[in-house]
DNA sequence: TGCAATAGTTTCGACTCGCTACTAGTTGTG
DNA sequence: CACAACTAGTAGCGAGTCGAAACTATTGCA
């Protein structure tokens, strides 16, 4: 009782102090992590809707962070053809550049020795897949973890949608991905 | 270069959607942070100055919060007779009721065994003290791992502000804490 | 005594947040 | 085929956070 309420706060301040540290140029952290999603996500997983769930907050207001992102040039808008409802936004050469940038936590995590970054990531992902099975949460994990891939040279094959995959895209972020049994 | 981006998108991920589910009642994530703080902390430690610092933001900010949860009548404030410039703020019985409660991902955490858990609050604390260490941040950790701290049954004594301390005030979070060489 | 440093507040503009209401496009069912 | 139910995205509201800068009041130092 006592441990996880250290646990719990350690994780909500290294993240503060990150969304601090992460406010340069015209950005703030929210847009950041906007951009950093936009980044490893799949062509299928760029819409407001997508942004908006992975990171827990609403399409009101990813719809607002789109509209400041587009404004500013780190993002280009390309509607779909088949449901016209449907936007995606991938990033601009602006924007990619923003996402090379690694400052705040990144450093002081590299300084971890090999052992610690390997039980640090399984611990952590751990305790995000039991708090998002309990919220009713999608993982957003890669497609070459997921049951609907199918190893394909080079690349692979989504039988949910139906979809060839090039290398690249199998180890990008997809909304539908899922590896429970 | 690609472990750690992952930690820290978990890290940051966690955080939000911790953040995201602890909404309810009159208090944001931040607010809610606030009176967390004040639960931990020392008699000596409790300014806005001090919280401030602890969660990474700015005085002006932290200001604006103690203003709202003086009137929503979750903290009462205290002036110094010493010095006249400093304001202590406490939690009311409203405020402690509050930092009771635990949800969001308290319960994930708690589903970890006991060797997780202690590696886990290992490993983020070496991050954190990394962190600081880089940015001149302060540790802010408990009175009884503290250079200045002198055991004195039952409680303690401070050698940096030469104040005795009550058995339960030696594990209290205190500003001035450093446990460093 | 005088002046720099410190504690806290206020204000500004941009933005996030939950919420509700809204438009437009898409599906399912009779 | 029509019409209801659903879905994607947007707009606007009020509260609050964010950094930054300007401003009091107080204290400490030389």
């Amino acid at each position: 009782m006592e441990k996880q309420l250290h646990i719990r706060e350690l994780i909500n301040r290294l993240a503060r102090l990150d969304a601090a540290s992460a406010w340069g140029g015209d950005l703030n952290p929210t847009q950041r992590a906007v951009l950093a999603y936009l980044g490893r996500a799949n062509r299928f997983s760029k819409s407001p809707s997508h942004v908006a769930e992975y990171l827990g907050t609403t399409r009101g207001t990813i719809s607002q962070s789109f509209k400041s992102l587009l404004q500013k040039g780190y993002v280009s808008e390309r509607r779909s053809a088949l449901d016209k409802r449907a936007i995606s936004f991938e990033l601009t050469v602006k924007g990619r550049e923003i996402t090379q940038f690694s400052g705040g936590l990144e450093q002081s995590i590299s300084d971890l020795n090999e052992h610690q970054k390997l039980a640090l990531q399984t611990t952590l992902t751990e305790i995000l897949k039991v708090f998002l099975k309990q919220n009713n949460g999608r993982t957003f994990g890669v497609c070459n973890t997921c049951i609907h891939f199918e190893a394909d040279n080079p690349g692979g094959f989504c039988r949910l949608l139906s979809e060839s995959l090039t290398q690249d895209e199998t180890s990008l972020i997809c909304h539908e991905q899922n590896n429970a049994l």
